[in-house]
DNA sequence: TCGCGAGATGAACGATCGTTAAAGTACCAC
DNA sequence: GTGGTACTTTAACGATCGTTCATCTCGCGA
């Protein structure tokens, strides 16, 4: 990927986590950019396409991340730490990631929604997996559920309002914790 | 409100939950009721009107809920227990109004946006105001980001794929309360 | 029967916007 | 200098869609 095909994603994804991907036109990412609109049309197939260049990017950066999390940890314990400090780590470092993530999904063509849900779910069901040493009682769709709604409390980040948001790090991953322990 | 309106508002809500506002054309909407698109500018100003009016609407329900609830209740542990509850059992009740109001809030103009966003932040202040009595060595925008993050993970009800709804409620709002008792 | 008003309809307007097309610029190898 | 490649620009096309307009239907009170 270029240099400038890089400052396109970048200003894309200020853009549509600011407007939404509906309202932010070709236009306005390349005056973003410092070109015109069309201009985009040699870097990227479509608008489209920008979006799921990022949404892409950043499922399989999670799950990458996940699954390295997993292999270093020592214990199952350990491992849902490791699994909780990673995602309010990306929370807090990409809030309008999780902002496009979770707003403008629905805006990809079939093929490539699916794709990208699948990379989601295959990150679920890491989350899953170590849950399930941890809580061998409870049913797999059971502590599925569970890890969607604590990581729904993670993703929460960007709508915190004016606080210092490095301070909250600590917070989040405490109550993310409690929040599992309390499955049943 | 006419029986007709009220129809409409309704289906709306079925298909901005599932396809998106932008994604649902007024022609979808007659479609959906049984008559013409255009057919609902007898009933309402615009498309944006239509949205507004749920917007509005669950944000003031929601409101005066929580207040009943605390006004209720007998002791501060009680009004967060009962607050809990309530916004659990809205969530898997109406989860199309929770997806909306989550994703669709910015296809609002200027006005409406920040008549919903006063009600949404009134609403964050009861639950802060009830934490400030259990809470009292916190400050009070630490537990609103708290409060919001609660409620982030209670809203992912929409997301928890197949699984039975009405027994997550339960683990839900044992889970929302470990993770208000974790808060520091 | 007449007329009025609520409600609905199909056609058309107009704006927005993604995308394509054709032409232009700058740099670089030869 | 000549040709070609990488990149960009402006103009235009075409589709979608919210909204408006003129017209129509139908029930109902006088």
């Amino acid at each position: 990927m270029s240099e400038r095909a890089d400052r396109i994603i970048a200003e894309a994804a200020q853009l549509f986590a600011q407007r939404g991907f509906g309202a932010t036109s070709i236009d306005d990412i390349g005056a973003a950019v410092g070109i015109s609109g069309p201009a985009i049309y040699w870097h990227f197939v479509g608008k489209q396409a920008l979006l799921a260049a990022m949404l892409i990017d950043i499922s399989e950066r999670l799950l990458d991340g996940a699954r390295s999390s997993v292999e270093e940890s020592a214990s199952g314990v350990d491992a849902v730490v490791r699994l909780v400090a990673l995602q309010v780590a990306f929370a807090l470092r990409e809030p309008d990631l999780i902002v496009i993530h979770g707003r403008d999904l629905h805006h990809l063509d079939a093929a490539q929604a699916q794709k990208v849900r699948l990379l989601q779910r295959q990150y679920i069901d890491v989350w899953t997996t170590v849950l399930t040493s941890t809580h061998p009682d409870l049913a797999r769709n059971r502590l599925g559920a569970a890890v969607r709604a604590v990581i729904g409390l993670i993703n929460s980040t960007p709508n915190l309002g004016r606080v210092d948001r490095k301070s909250l790090e600590p917070m989040l991953v405490a109550m993310a914790l409690a929040a599992l322990a309390a499955i049943s």
